[in-house]
DNA sequence: TGAATGTAGATAGCATGCTATTGAAATGGA
DNA sequence: TCCATTTCAATAGCATGCTATCTACATTCA
């Protein structure tokens, strides 16, 4: 009972989150993005324009938080939004010409973040804990 | 670039970090506490009283935090503060009867979190995890 | 075709977490 | 003792994330 809260890959999984969220909030922050924009930026430079229901399904978020974040988004001019031609009831996300100019340099941030994560570590327990942390995440999901 | 998210740490953390606390939210909800709720009565079922100041760094959040989270568990008749006899400054934290009695349940709860999060490692495999985890902590605590 | 059903997105309301600021009280040193 | 500094907690303001609900549009099937 004493150190339950130490041996616990959930509270150990919270702490760490968070402890990668405030880092690259505080090594983004400069390029006028925040953690979760950063996310949405990441889909969007892989080239094509998406479907604000794809951004969601991509990122595993709640439909009404990728609605919230990309109003921030629109609001700091990193996107657009468009009707869809094909379906009245969606809407296509597309990046502005200020979003497109931050890949590089929020890629950057993000891959140094990572690996001040993972300093010390082996390539092949770099690979374990990923591995380790997609096993916990597809348990989680079926439970 | 176009594989950066699944390869990468942060989201994988954030992602799973997600799938805990919306899990243990589901299981401990009947209880009517939170997952943030939970992670303060775990500290105080140790026993002693414990300072709002004691609380916030054995809980690695910020004072901010603890002070908003600590405002709805007293709200929720979770907790009561008493003035400190010894540092007009500060507050003692004590438990109520209600959570008191719920020490039990919401501890095998949060047990079967972690329990259904790892179903299928090894002891070795859910060792080195948590191993890396506090590594990884540490890492981005001196980053 | 027309009604039932399903899907896309917005919004309300809330919890958790952060930074920054403020006020009150304690502390340490001149 | 008195002032500067430090510490404890509250509060404001914001980002992220969730569930629940609503509207609008699309799809399906009788």
């Amino acid at each position: 009972m004493s150190d339950f809260k130490q041996s616990s890959a959930g509270f150990l999984a919270n702490h760490m989150a968070r402890l990668f969220a405030s880092t690259l909030h505080r090594k983004i922050a400069s390029l006028g993005i925040a953690p979760a924009q950063f996310m949405v930026l990441l889909e969007l430079w892989q080239g094509d324009e998406r479907t604000q229901a794809d951004l969601t399904a991509a990122l595993a978020v709640e439909q009404a938080t990728m609605a919230n974040t990309l109003a921030r988004m629109e609001r700091d001019g990193l996107i657009e939004k468009r009707p869809s031609q094909t379906d009245k009831r969606s809407k296509m996300i597309c990046l502005t010409a200020k979003a497109e100019a931050l890949q590089e340099a929020a890629i950057a941030a993000a891959a140094g973040v990572n690996d001040t994560a993972l300093a010390g570590l082996t390539a092949k327990d770099r690979q374990q804990f990923l591995v380790l942390m997609a096993r916990v995440i597809r348990n989680l999901q079926a439970g």
